[in-house]
DNA sequence: GCCGTTTTCGGCCCGACTGTTTTCAGTCG
């Protein structure tokens, strides 16, 4: 029994349990032991007791054995006949749990968008206790936009499905080589789907392996060039393999790395030198098709430097060459300026993060836990802070080849204060302020906040600036031309989080913030070690931006940071 | 449903927010 499939099972149970209205802390347990089998390592066959993992107890654990014994869960069957699979999807509306779904089924017969749209118009939903007028208005409202939802998937979700894919064809022999490809490759925000580009002179075999590993839901193609399918994840997801030979797999990718404007512009380039681009090679004046060991090489044929996927957009980054040895890459990163540690949410001691920053090969980093209004964070008292640091200056003491700063995500508190006194911010090296509550309060509002923040003294850095999550939520809506001046006038950083859920600020707020001269960090915001890998996605969301190497603070040497953070001191 | 124990039942993170209510349930992060 695969252990992907008994995970799956466990969580589309907690679904439908979340659905019927079940007490939450049930539905939990569910998500709880599929997250244990998640977590552990060992395969299902080399668990010999599966409830000796924390999480499982005796219900999941019958589960399981039922999966494992007849291959598919009674309990999980009992409750799809139970449970519309209309009702599935209508948990993703804002401000619909399960206990108000289950209520509108076992009421009014709710059992998909349609239904519920029509009960909404009906004027039925108001009625039932509960429910009033402003829910049914906010659910129709939410209704409208309801099916462009899944359309295009959010880096982050889809970072999860690639990485499983990624260690699939890995493990699959007949595979010389292989790539994402596609807007996922050129660190797109968002994508309807996902491209792999594999190499192999045993297509045939590789569709079948494909075809029987993969978890699908439904095959789109299955041929030996193309094999296009529909994942059956949470949400599903179209992804399509091309199956090429390996000469032509610089090409292949290059051209399903895209952008369309940029291999246009790439297809233009080449006529003019009487040559015809195409995804099975480059094809000469005379008739011969030219393949390539790799992209570097495909473009150096057209005398040009290796252009970076992520700035393959509108055909434009072919008259900015002399502007490419200026972008900032993931070797040149010497610091993470922002992470949480077991003193707040995260999960690794101030040690472990510490030593896992000089494994990267950074020369510093600063820890920043939250501060005392993030209760459910278990955010730091001035006190607790005060601890803290000696811990900090204990780890330098330790190593004198890295140098950990003592630092802080203070809240900016919905009144428009900072959560700590200059007294004590004045005692940390590093300060950052966040917002991170309140997020509906009018835009002036929002931006008295962050001028508080801006203009006080012994803040460094804004995170986040606009609190978005990636296709989930905008934010709290700033001023950003207005936040980037005051940076610009206070000499603070702003943030790139390189968080895939946030990226946060976009392209088009990072392009400004270079304008006005504004240091940039890209951050990880991470609150456990493996976290400190969302760096890479960072720096290069920041080279779509065009972001120069100079204005990023992480880039810049300790000495050079160090005189930056004390200036103000 | 799981866990842990002051060992078989109460807590599970918990407080803010919203839209209902008229003291609170459901949702959310």
């Amino acid at each position: 029994m695969n252990k992907k499939i008994v995970i799956k099972t466990l969580e589309k149970i907690a679904l439908l349990l979340e659905l019927q209205g079940e007490n939450p802390f049930k539905v939990s347990a569910f998500r709880k032991a599929a997250n244990a089998l998640e977590l552990d390592e060992r395969s299902l066959n080399e668990i010999e007791d599966i409830t000796k993992l924390k999480g499982i107890g005796k219900g999941t654990a019958a589960v399981i054995h039922d999966l494992i014994e007849t291959g598919q869960s009674s309990q999980l069957k009992e409750l799809e006949d139970a449970v519309p699979k209309g009702l599935i999807p209508l948990l993703k509306l804002p401000g619909l749990g399960g206990k108000k779904l289950a209520k509108l089924y076992s009421e009014l017969g709710v059992d998909s968008a349609e239904s519920l749209k029509a009960a909404c118009e009906a004027h039925q939903v108001q009625k039932l206790s509960g429910f009033g007028a402003k829910t049914e208005e906010k659910i129709m409202k939410e209704l409208e936009h309801f099916g462009e939802r899944s359309e295009r998937l959010p880096i982050w979700y889809l970072q999860q499905i690639v990485a499983e894919v990624n260690e699939l064809l890995n493990r699959i022999p007949e595979i010389q080589k292989f790539s994402v490809a596609g807007s996922f490759r050129r660190v797109s925000e968002m994508s309807k789907d996902i491209d792999f580009i594999v190499a192999t002179e045993q297509p045939s075999e590789v569709k079948d392996q494909l075809l029987k590993q993969l978890v699908i839901k439904e095959v789109v193609a299955a041929g030996d060039t193309k094999v296009s399918v529909v994942l059956d994840a949470e949400d599903p997801v179209s992804v399509d393999f091309r199956l090429v030979a390996l000469h032509e797999y610089a090409t292949a990718l290059h051209h399903f790395t895209g952008s369309k404007d940029h291999n246009v512009r790439m297809r233009q380039l080449a006529k003019e030198q009487g040559k015809k681009i195409s995804e099975y090679g480059v094809e000469q004046p005379d008739g011969s098709i030219h393949t390539f060991e790799s992209e570097e090489e495909f473009f150096a044929h057209f005398d040009l430097p290796f252009i970076p996927p992520t700035v393959r957009e509108s055909g434009k980054e072919l008259e900015r060459l002399d502007e490419l040895e200026e972008l900032v890459s993931l070797d040149q990163i010497v610091a993470d300026l922002h992470m949480h540690t077991t003193w707040s949410d995260g999960a690794h001691t101030v040690k472990e993060m510490g030593e896992a920053l000089i494994q990267r090969g950074y020369t510093h980093g600063v820890i920043t836990d939250h501060s005392q209004y993030l209760k459910v964070a278990n955010g730091l008292t001035p006190e607790r802070l005060q601890k803290q640091r000696i811990e900090i200056y204990e780890f330098n003491e330790a190593h004198p080849e890295f140098r950990l700063f003592a630092g802080t995500e203070m809240d900016i508190l919905p009144n428009g204060t900072l959560d700590f006194e200059n007294e004590v911010l004045k005692e940390l090296d590093f300060v950052i302020a966040s917002i991170h509550s309140s997020f509906s309060q009018p835009q002036e509002t929002i931006m008295e906040r962050l001028h508080t923040a801006a203009q006080n003294p012994y803040v460094h850095m804004i995170a986040h600036p606009t609190g978005r999550i990636i296709g989930q939520r905008e934010g709290y809506n700033p001023d950003m031309p207005q936040l980037i001046k005051w940076a610009a006038e206070f000499g603070k950083i702003l943030e790139l989080n390189a968080s895939p859920y946030r990226l946060d600020l976009c392209i088009e707020h990072l392009m400004m913030a270079m304008e006005w001269n504004v240091p940039i960090a890209i951050n990880t915001d991470a609150h456990a070690i493996e976290q400190l890998d969302v760096m890479e996605i960072g720096t290069k969301y920041a080279q779509k931006a065009w972001l120069k190497k100079e204005l990023i603070v992480n880039t810049w040497s300790l000495d050079k940071f160090e005189t930056f953070i004390k200036k103000n001191k």
